[in-house]
DNA sequence: TGGACATATTCGTATATAAACATATCGTCA
DNA sequence: TGACGATATGTTTATATACGAATATGTCCA
């Protein structure tokens, strides 16, 4: 059926999303669907680096595309994205007040 | 305060978890605690390799660890990590299934 | 039909990453 | 304390990835 294993996709879908330029372009396509010419005078990258980026998100799945006239119109794929970068989000805050707890901890004892 | 912009931690976790050992790890923690010598003879890996993979996962907040002795136990630092990764999962299938339905429309389109 | 426009693709290069082997560190116990 | 067991860390090498410049592809319009 698939040649690609559900390990496989799970990959690729991470490996996609594991890139600050590709969060920035989907937090812009949080505002709907958007032509690669809006999308470029956002960025201080090439046409052929975005262009790149974008087919990468395609590919995994995260983003659709339509072509219309000149056009190639982009947009996310299943609002489900939006929850996972939402999940990820509250990790890092989580990860982040551990750390600082961590260092408030530290200063106290080194006070005292 | 905290060095890393919080666009650098995001990719950091998903740079962490977009590999597929890495994700095989989380997996057996599922289970729980577990240390290093019961997790190395699941895995057809160096220790070496093991060990620098724990690390990034360690790295990220997304396992936490303590010493006991002579070994060193892992933990999945966060159940939210679970959720998103069941995201992840949920995610891929709607996109095998959306493929696997385009394949379908083809093969009828092919036929009549 | 030719040319301008929008986007994708190819190519070379520079950096990042995963792997294993060898070695270092640290705790335990004789 | 010295040797062993458990884990982490340095080093090298092979492969993957991001980047921009140049080029190709496809669409619209005069």
């Amino acid at each position: 059926m698939t040649r690609e294993s559900v390990l496989e996709l799970r990959v690729k879908v991470l490996s996609a999303l594991a890139d600050p330029t590709r969060l920035e372009l989907l937090e812009l396509l949080t505002g709907g669907e958007r032509c690669v010419c809006e999308i470029l005078p956002a960025f201080q990258r090439s046409q052929s680096t975005i262009s790149k980026h974008l087919n990468i998100l395609y590919e995994a799945g995260i983003l659709e595309r339509r072509i219309d006239g000149k056009r190639t119109l982009y947009r996310i794929a299943d609002p489900g994205i939006l929850d996972l970068l939402r999940e990820v989000d509250s990790l890092v805050l989580s990860h982040i007040s551990k750390l600082t707890g961590a260092e408030k901890l530290l200063e106290k004892s080194i006070r005292n």
